[in-house]
DNA sequence: AGTCTGAATGATCAACAAATGGTTCAATAT
DNA sequence: ATATTGAACCATTTGTTGATCATTCAGACT
């Protein structure tokens, strides 16, 4: 399980991570995160294939502990109105203060959007499975109206509140706004999710 | 009424719009808006204190159009969810479209929103202007529960539909697809609206 | 007086050169 | 054979210098 192989990838990437946080993506260079690792930059590449990857390993290891957070509190305990409304109110949270304490997450965050579009997908994918778990658990308990498909319905969950993801670039609103207005959007979700919806034939079915 | 002071900023408008809509915001020099109008750079000032108020000058006019699509749309017939859906169809497509013919506009909408913050802010209350009416309709009728403040709801419709603003810029999204996904959207607001709303006190009331 | 110009100013931009840094791979070490 | 290096490659970035352009304003024109 130990192997070599697996340390040495680790080794390389908490390196990376070390650099990176203190002085940025762009800043960190391969030779750099070669030198604390005590091998040559060409070495790295039989580990990772490319200094993209390694920011996307990182940003997988992050994501692990949010995930597992998210995991909790789909399982944890409370109603589902309320869970929903928790889970949301975190990820703006969690957001929020990662961009307001320090920028260099941001910037892995773009560059990772802008050079592996499908990354970002692949995590919205990953809480959908936790919004689906409060989901049904709010139709057992009659709290939400039965519902066909509720993957689509957390995805529409996750488009209504795609404001609350990247508050910073948006608007310039505070905390406490911001809050306030979540929590006004949740207001009517949830007020939607608790009624049968007529689900509307696509204007242009593609 | 048509003094001529109105006439010449008119003027050096249509000679901007002509240039910024042909060539873009950055390319379109002072110099050159002069020369269309012969005169000199110089005097555009006593009618504009600035080239980004030319800008803003010409974006009003722009909206000015879309608001009242958004009159007819709000004071025409039908039923009020149907109308709240239409409303935000239509602003998507609307962006949409325009980002699509021709990125000019993208330029000009970038600028103005770094240089001239408030300026979508106002844009957004005008659009809610509009929202409101068709909110009261729906209450008038029966289809949507009342509410204490309409105009706060009106803000919420906005803050989950922004996706659907700049489409381009979050996801690449087919329109079709993007029509699906507000669709859904939608119906989750629209059976939200139908129910009296519990309003959440504010986690951290500010 | 009120209008307008064109030169002066300073900030931003473009273009080109130099250096940096991601990536590859033939040679070397183990 | 496998693991590692370091030089070489080329794309991107950085630094520098010379325009260009928005903005101002002292004076000219009416």
């Amino acid at each position: 399980m130990t192997d070599k192989t697996t340390d040495t990838r680790q080794q390389i990437l908490e390196a990376a991570v070390e650099r990176i946080m203190h002085y940025g993506y762009a800043k960190t260079t391969m030779a750099e995160i070669a030198r604390d690792c005590g091998m040559s930059a060409g070495n790295i590449y039989r580990f990772f294939s490319s200094k993209i990857d390694i920011a996307e390993a990182m940003a997988r290891k992050l994501n692990t502990e949010i995930n597992q957070k998210n995991a909790a509190l789909a399982r944890g305990p409370g109603s589902a109105p309320d869970k929903m409304r928790a889970f949301h109110m975190q990820a703006m949270h969690t957001t929020f203060n990662k961009l307001d304490s320090d920028a260099k997450v941001l910037e892995v965050a773009e560059v990772l959007s802008n050079e592996r579009p499908t990354f970002a997908n692949e995590e919205m994918a990953q809480e959908r499975v936790y919004l689906v778990q409060i989901l049904e658990q709010g139709i057992a308990e009659g709290a939400f109206a039965p519902m066909d498909n509720p993957n689509f319905v957390a995805e529409m969950m996750q488009s209504a509140t795609m404001k609350f993801r990247y508050p910073q670039l948006w608007s310039r609103l505070t905390l406490p706004k911001l809050e306030r207005e979540l929590n006004g959007v949740m207001d009517l979700l949830l007020a939607g999710l608790s009624v049968p919806i007529r689900v509307t034939e696509s204007v242009s079915a593609e």
